[in-house]
DNA sequence: CCAGTACTTAGGTTG
DNA sequence: TAAGTACTGG
């Protein structure tokens, strides 16, 4: 591979050149100046900027030269291998080439001392991050009710995001007064203390990568120039998602040579929640008045009712970049409706369907992918699959490296290369037991911020930093500072595998997670992660060239910006997908089924209150269903578990909003064998092509006996005289009496606080309650 | 300091 | 429901 000819290189080049269409062509040619591809789901856009970066290459561009951020680092990745298989193996590999955060970390620790952080800053994921919020307002004595985590961490990282530092953010009236209004004047004194314990502690969270970044660059002329000079070429994917610092950091980049490709899609802009702003596609030809635009507009993913019916929902969006998605494939099946009375027959109805389809059709698990709004959806699924035994890969949700025992033993690690990470020095100062209590900690702490120096500094140095601890403990932490020294004195003698395997021996964490094996099987399992864990490092430091070393510290650098989907290796494919819509960007399958398709789940209560939240809500639906290629199933549940109760659920909006026509409506058969669930897939015609009337739900299943152990959908609650209910607004309350039956079932429900009330059982949301 | 138990409260998407 | 917290008794 890596030694083909130059003519056969341009062979190659050239005839990919003509596997595209007209527009994906001009896009991929026009590589000098600032260009803008709007590109339409599944036009092939991935393939343009592969293809346009090869194109580069072959006209003699330096692949030192060029910058290329994709959403994920499999995208890079992958877009690095065809680069290679087009254009020879070692031109691709100079090519600068990642993620946001993964490119501008590398940076940073290369910059690191301008900044005044080490090299080897440890990068502190969302737990860490809100451990430390935690724990400041617990120090400040201020009500954690109010001052929640998530809560405070949002504010601050939106404020990061948009480049607003601690003291700006305590100086900004506006802030200040959106601030007092919601009761929480303490976020500025929160945010600064945090900012100085990070500092403090040699760590940055997420928004600091890009926060640092945008300083960086700001503050030091010439690191800026260095970088403008670097990267003469500057592609962007999924430009649509970039937040404000990105932006900006993009722009001064490409300040001197404006070589800039953006690629991306107003149309699937579903980040906004974490500071993308859509009108950063919007603004382009602002900010470079002579770019160039170019539209991808053929899906040639999707059958054309896939296509249309999205086109038919997300036009009721009034934000958006005019452009007609089309598609010169087949109609293909109408996009399948499901209901089902509750959310574990929904993961019943949709296993079976995957089975069914899975014999009939399909080779592979691969083909099938079940999205849905938020993680804890998948558990009815989970289990169905499970019953089945067809295999299955839930996305996202706790990943690999979040697990309590990875995340202790990576605790040692970054203790190892940074110790003065706080984070972890507070989660494995104590584990495995080595009696140094919370009260303890708690006290170098308030010794630590007495002097403004880290932890670490405290422990290391009773005399200089005194913290009231006893005498004894002092000495176990002494233990625990050798211990922790001693790994830090190897970390550039021993390669990475050999340093940890000694680490988690060492450290007590190999007998601890040992001696609970015979617990139960969650025990076996982390045992199996730690080892996977391991397996993981013998794994990187193999993969290093010819003698070179690689460290601990070279493997701790990517670990924190690692996802599941990165993690995944090529032969394990063969599974059912199941993932969050947001976790489905970029990806494809045959068999698509969206589901939990209900009013409060999706769109999401929380979007309902504004315009544009709705329509990132559809846009998000949009993306959903454009992930599909032959068919697309939508499902939704009369009723639904949250927090142990049955919730009465109502179809979603989205369902109507799709012009009818594309659709197909249809419930499980039921009460009959399982393997005739799935009988409806044919696109049965005629009299079922019509949507299911709302008042035709009744209230029944709302509670769902059948959770684990059988099967029978019958069994399930009815209200009658007698039954005790509670409504959302009137609270608890009896059923007094019934009239008439079927779709207009009336109920008079007598409420203590509110008096007796008539209501359509088929509109009120009741939950029947014990007692 | 620790382990077991009772109680409370979750709003959603991610690098 | 499930996870995380607060409390209690050893």
């Amino acid at each position: 591979m890596e030694f083909l000819s130059t003519f056969e290189i341009t062979k190659t080049i050239m005839s990919y050149l003509e596997e595209l269409n007209e527009s994906q062509r001009i896009a991929v040619e026009n590589i000098f100046g600032p260009t803008m591809v709007i590109a339409g789901a599944g036009s092939g856009k991935t393939r343009v900027l592969t293809y346009r970066i090869a194109h580069m290459l072959k006209n003699d561009i330096d692949p030192f030269n060029i910058l290329s951020l994709t959403f994920t680092n499999k995208a890079a990745k992958e877009m690095s291998e065809r680069i290679s298989k087009i254009c020879g193996g070692q031109e691709a590999k100079n090519i600068t080439m990642g993620t946001f955060h993964a490119v501008f970390a590398k940076i940073l620790r290369y910059n690191s001392d301008r900044i005044g952080f080490p090299s080897n800053f440890t990068i502190y994921d969302t737990q860490d991050s809100k451990s430390l919020l935690k724990d400041i307002i617990k120090e400040l004595n201020i009500d954690d009710k109010t001052y929640k985590p998530s809560n405070v961490l949002g504010r601050i990282s939106s404020a990061k995001n948009n480049l607003i530092s601690a003291q700006a953010y305590a100086d900004n009236p506006e802030i200040q007064l959106e601030d007092k209004q919601s009761m929480r004047p303490e976020i500025g004194r929160i945010y600064r203390i945090y900012a100085n314990r990070c500092q403090k502690a040699g760590a940055m969270d997420f928004d600091d990568l890009l926060y640092f970044t945008n300083v960086l660059l700001r503050d030091f002329p010439d690191v800026l120039h260095y970088y403008q000079q670097k990267f003469r070429y500057i592609l962007v994917d999924e430009y649509q998602d970039t937040n404000y610092a990105q932006y900006l950091i993009v722009k001064k980049i490409a300040a001197s040579y404006e070589n800039i490709c953006v690629v991306g899609d107003d149309a699937q802009s579903i980040y906004s929640f974490r500071g993308a702003n859509i009108k950063n596609i919007l603004n382009f030809r602002q900010d470079y008045p002579d770019y160039k635009l170019f539209k991808l507009e053929q899906n040639y993913r999707s059958t054309k009712n896939i296509v249309e019916a999205a086109n038919s929902v997300i036009k009721k969006n009034k934000d958006q970049i005019n452009k007609v998605v089309w598609t010169d494939n087949g109609i293909g099946q109408k996009i399948t409706v499901l209901r089902t009375l509750t959310d574990n027959e929904e993961g019943r109805a949709i296993t079976n369907k995957i089975n069914t389809l899975k014999e009939s059709i399909e080779q592979t698990y691969n083909n099938f992918a079940i999205l849905y709004r938020t993680n804890k959806q998948s558990r009815s699924f989970e289990e169905s699959l499970r019953k089945l035994n067809i295999p299955y890969k839930i996305y996202g949700g706790i990943s690999f490296y979040q697990r309590k025992e990875i995340k202790d033993i990576l605790a040692y690690f970054r203790l190892t290369t940074n110790p003065r990470d706080e984070e972890a020095l507070k989660r494995v100062i104590n584990y495995p037991k080595r009696a140094i209590g919370k009260t303890s900690v708690e006290n170098i702490i308030i010794s630590a911020n007495k002097y403004s120096v880290s932890m670490w500094d405290v422990i290391n140095d009773f005399d200089t930093y005194p913290a009231d601890v006893n005498g004894p403990t002092k000495a176990r932490i002494y233990e625990f500072v050798t211990m922790i020294n001693s790994f830090g004195a190897e970390l550039n003698k021993l390669d990475a595998f050999t340093l940890a395997e000694r680490i988690t021996k060492s450290s007590g964490i190999l007998k601890e997670l040992n001696d609970e094996k015979t617990k139960g099987p969650e025990e076996v399992e982390r045992v199996q992660n730690m080892e996977e864990l391991l397996a993981g490092i013998k794994e990187f430091v193999n993969s290093g060239e010819e003698d070179e070393i690689r460290t601990l510290a070279d493997f701790m650098i990517d670990v924190a910006l690692l996802t599941d989907v990165d993690q995944e290796k090529p032969d394990e494919r063969n599974h059912v997908s199941l993932m969050t819509i947001h976790a489905s960007k970029g990806l494809e399958f045959p068999h698509v089924f969206v589901v939990g398709l209900e009013e409060n789940l999706f769109p999401s209560q929380m979007a309902l209150n504004s315009r544009s939240e709705l329509e990132e809500e559809r846009r998000l639906f949009y993306v959903a269903v454009t992930r599909a290629m032959t068919t697309c199933t939508l499902s939704y549940a009369g009723s639904r578990f949250t927090w142990g109760q049955a919730v009465m659920c109502e179809p979603s909006r989205f369902i109507d909003e799709i012009d009818q026509q594309f659709l197909h409506f249809e419930t499980p058969s039921r009460g009959q064998g399982r393997s005739l669930m799935g009988s409806g897939f044919q696109a049965k015609s005629g009299g079922l092509n019509k949507p299911f009337e709302r008042q035709g739900q009744k209230l029944t299943a709302v509670k769902d006996l059948n959770q684990t152990s059988h099967n029978n959908p019958s069994n399930s609650d009815k209200i009658m005289v007698g039954t005790n209910v509670v409504h959302e607004r009137f609270g608890k309350g009896k059923v007094t009496n019934l009239e008439h039956s079927g779709a207009d079932q009336k109920a008079v429900i007598f409420f203590p606080h509110h008096g007796s009330k008539t209501m359509l059982l088929s509109f009120a949301k009741l939950t029947i309650v014990d007692e």
